[in-house]
DNA sequence: CGTGGGCGCTAATGCGGATTAGTGAGTAAC
DNA sequence: GTTACTCACTAATCCGCATTAGCGCCCACG
């Protein structure tokens, strides 16, 4: 009959107990020397050296499988996304958090298990069941809104160490780090305000993102603390669309400015769809940026437009808020309390914004400032 | 006395015996039912359903080192580099593989684990062992030329399924994956052969890495078997330069016409030198591409100068290279005998290349293609 | 009315290493 | 010459799961 002999791992790679053997010791005794004997127990240096020289002439090397199960943990942070997590299209890749998430968990000694949506077999994320692959990891890191409230508020109950990247209300006790939009937003404001901008509008897309209430939060607290307030004749600061592409063109600009409107700030979404309009209707009016009026994106331009000098605004910092995401699990899976869970975002200055047409930058600086 | 309570794991985690526990059989019942009953033991349709409802009411998931360690396998894939798998600079990312290794083994159901050579605590990849950490998952793939040889080959001769990412020849054994960089460099020259082009120049940088070497083979054996070999005068097809920048002015360019050279070919590589250092050239001469010359990459043009069209020649199919690799890893890990190694290019048309001066394309189809 | 044979399920064991509770030998103390 | 302790080391267990041998039970068959 054929000897039953396992594939892989009884090829080669020694054991403790050959270790043990030709070291004419027991396998606990190699344990201990190995693993440093950090109990403390009494071993005399003899040993200690035969040891020492019976797994270095084996080539002894520690099964990882077997040492994790010992010891109860594996040194293995989740990353789950409901999408690929390298997509065909750039633009809506998580590799700028991932390149903080891995330095991080790297720097704490951590390995990274990378799960998606549409892995294990076809099972998708939506199905019940599908998020509880991540339990193999000692804690875990969600990207995208699209991973399941109810799943997602079980781990959580269960006391499963996760952290979303991205603020997120919704599942109960979710711990999470986002980017401080409403301060980031507020300096933008601020920045105008410093240049003599006395009218300023916000143009947003017409979805609720938490993302995007940031940014009119932070931009509205600007107007208030930066005296925008006291100039307000009652006309909005803050105009929706749903369709930017057919809503602004070069008249609407147009129309803005003669309303005293000189500078425009809008938002960066996954299309970038209302700063695409903007440009195009600002072009299409023949004007000038920033002589004829100033423009500033609160956040980061389309990947397509990013070839030349970024606009004025700020920059999400991705990769530290996935460094952040990963010390912050990392401390609630050693049973600290949080951390601070809002990263700041860098002001990014830019050739899209300008003293206002006739006017010189002011000098003092503002109030509150 | 204080119950001795783990921190971590004895939290939220199910084991198989709650399991088993809460569905009112044996754990053994449990691993049969969740392990997919392969030996066939026969188990009653309601036990199976009671078991599967326990599992799934409780999350369980199970812990991959255990199963590792039991059944020698876990559906973990493991990635390995030596840089830092999510680099900062763009240029030398490995993200166009990730993409193909990610979708791959999400198809065929594996998770992936990214290990990267600073990790574990600042062990670092030339440490001895610094390698072992991959074999808790059940095979890996590496990318990167930086490997150790000795580890790697270690775990090779261990019998430790591995895949490089990457013609590689240095340990012996190891299983690779690469580019058609011979039949795709031919190919290049068989369009420009249909061209009407008869005398071709290869400007290559006069470095020795194996993808330049298989250009030059391709680009040679296309020379042969496109009938330019009974063309040639004795005159190189082939020159190398270590200092592009300085090698090839618009001097240079125009006496290699004046020989007759009506298209050169260089190739992809890091900085992109040649290829910058040519088009430098070519312009300052004053020359139009492609009328009064073709030009042919070999390869994808360096990322800044990716913006416009990209120039004739071939794109090297990262992300295929990525699925073919995970493909082979799961080939070789459950047995079976090598797939074939290589991945083929995509050729590249482009508007750097056209019918030499004074001549119409041909347009019978050329001898041996 | 044994008994052979599914059927449905479980006890027992092992994977490789970490940990705990000892065990035996030697020495010191009373 | 017991008792008391150290010292140096090991037997036994456990981690969580997979696998194997095998145990009752019920039915059919002779």
């Amino acid at each position: 009959m054929a000897e039953k002999v396992p594939s892989w791992p009884r090829r080669g790679r020694p054991r403790q107990a050959e270790v043990a053997r030709l070291a004419g010791v027991s396998q606990t005794t190699v344990s201990l020397v190995l693993g440093g004997n950090k109990q403390g127990i009494a071993l005399h240096e003899d040993t200690r050296a035969r040891v020492l020289a019976a797994a270095r002439e084996l080539g002894y090397v520690p099964d990882p499988a077997a040492r994790r199960l010992a010891a109860a943990r594996n040194n293995l942070l989740g990353v789950f996304s409901f999408t690929a997590t390298f997509p065909t299209a750039v633009e809506h890749s998580y590799y700028p958090f991932l390149v903080g998430v891995e330095q991080e968990a790297a720097a704490q000694g951590y390995d990274l298990v990378l799960f998606t949506g549409s892995s294990s077999g076809g099972a998708q994320a939506h199905e019940p069941g599908a998020l509880d692959r991540v339990r193999l990891a000692d804690g875990c890191l969600f990207l995208g809104r699209h991973v399941p409230d109810d799943q997602l508020g079980k781990l959580v109950a269960d006391g499963y160490p996760a952290v979303h990247i991205g603020r997120r209300d919704e599942p109960q006790g979710l711990a999470w780090v986002g980017a401080d939009y409403v301060a980031a937003s507020a300096h933008v404001v601020r920045h105008l305000t410093e240049l003599g901008h006395t009218r300023l509008l916000f143009v947003r897309e017409d979805d609720d993102a938490l993302a995007s209430t940031d940014r009119e939060r932070g931009f509205r607290a600007g107007l208030a603390q930066y005296g925008h307030e006291d100039r307000s004749d009652g006309r909005a600061v803050v105009v929706r669309t749903s369709h930017p592409e057919i809503d602004i063109t070069p008249e609407w600009v147009r129309t803005r400015l003669d309303e005293g409107v000189t500078a425009f700030v809008t938002e960066e979404t996954d299309s970038g769809a209302v700063w695409r309009a903007l440009q195009a209707a600002v072009t299409g009016a023949g004007l000038d940026v920033p002589g004829d009026l100033s423009l500033a994106l609160l956040g980061s331009p389309p990947a397509d437009l990013a070839t030349g000098q970024s606009p004025t605004g700020f920059d999400v910092p991705r990769a530290d808020l996935g460094a952040a995401a990963v010390r912050l699990l990392i401390a609630q899976m050693s049973g600290q309390e949080h951390e601070e869970p809002l990263v700041a975002c860098a002001f990014r200055p830019g050739p899209t914004t300008g003293p206002p047409p006739g006017r010189a930058p002011r000098q003092d600086p503002v109030a509150g400032g």
